[in-house]
DNA sequence: TTAAAAACCGACCGATCATTCGGTTGGGGA
DNA sequence: TCCCCAACCGAATGATCGGTCGGTTTTTAA
């Protein structure tokens, strides 16, 4: 592995699990064996270096999914999200850095000042509310998920799901028993009808 | 207010905004008027200044949610689990600092050296999630609501209502426009039946 | 073979960090 | 009246931070 690579991964490791101001220079040249000087010559400054980062997390999540829809296949629409919302769950744990990355705060506020950043940003969630709501969608059509608004919905089981990924990440709570259930849970949401009716 | 309260009130703001180190003491310093030296005149260290804000996080959520289930009064359990998560949600607005607080990460690392921090946390998330789940055992008890297991079901609510309340916060969605298919999908959850056929 | 380019090194820099400390102030009991 | 103690101040401290720079080694291509 080059040198460059090993910056990397290391420095998605640390920010990750440590943070993005918790995790100095020079701890990052001590674990990678790299010179203070050489992460410096790789990348312009350490936003510089975060903004890499995030760039391959953005690839690989979004690469993942697509690989995922590709190689499927559903038997309809609600078999299409199901799969969508146990790949998630399966992912998260597999790829647990770069998703602890995009759970943090920091890359919220870089956002804010660094236009790159806020790209990245959307283009992840973006990417990850379209895989939820195209399968939603297709339920729609062939009639085994009911939704009004496919985007909300996709919206509400994105944070479900994401907040049950979350619960492991804080170790106040083991989530994994939670998967029957939530399961049980987004297809209620997905297959209980006349919901017009109940509002207000 | 004391001096003592007005480096508390700052230092929750400034904590929840920009973070725990990214807010130096100096700031702090200038945004409250008062010296260097006074902040540790009142707390022993940095550390002891964010648990200081923690326990006021903690009893400051806990008695909202105390006051509220004691004012109301519930038709029944799907009732109060509806009004639990409305209130939930617009405590997020009212107390956002202290909400953003709580998602931010700082607060789950330090509890892994510091047992008062994990000690505080852990209470105040085992009383929200109480919160969900009393409503969901009143709920299956006068049959208005359907769930194998309270707790699980509770945790289910909970992260997809805190979920949606952490779409705001990342400026990345406006998440009010989901409040009405967050309700619907809430009911969906607790009404629906017959899960045990379907799973597997 | 050689020369240019890219990768790499580690000492060094000024800025900023959390924290300390000796001294000042002001209000309440003796 | 005096005294004491908590509240308060701000300059000073050593450590650490992100980033620079001049020089050396390795790789590349001609």
């Amino acid at each position: 592995m080059s040198k460059r690579n090993a910056i990397l991964a290391a420095a998605t490791r640390l920010f990750s699990r440590n943070g993005f101001k918790e995790t100095s220079m020079s701890e990052l040249s001590k674990t990678t064996g790299a010179a203070g000087g050489t992460i410096f010559h790789h990348f312009k400054n350490k936003e510089d270096l975060f903004i890499n980062i995030l760039e391959n997390v953005k690839l690989n999540i979004l690469s993942e999914f697509e690989n995922h829809i590709k190689k499927s296949k559903f038997n309809n629409g609600m078999d299409r999200v199901e799969s969508t919302i146990t790949f998630y769950l399966n992912l998260t744990g597999e790829l647990e850095d770069q998703f602890l990355l995009l759970h943090r705060h920091y890359p919220y506020q870089m956002a804010e000042t660094n236009s790159t950043c806020r790209s990245y940003l959307e283009s992840v969630y973006n990417g990850l509310l379209d895989m939820f709501e195209e399968g939603i969608i297709e339920g729609v059509k062939d009639g085994t998920v009911q939704s009004s608004s496919a985007r909300n919905t996709a919206m509400l089981l994105f944070a479900m799901v994401d907040g049950v990924a979350r619960l492991n990440t804080y170790n106040l709570y083991h989530a994994g028993s939670l998967y029957q259930d939530l399961m049980s849970s987004c297809r209620n949401i997905l297959t209980c009808g006349s919901q017009k009716e109940v509002i207000q």
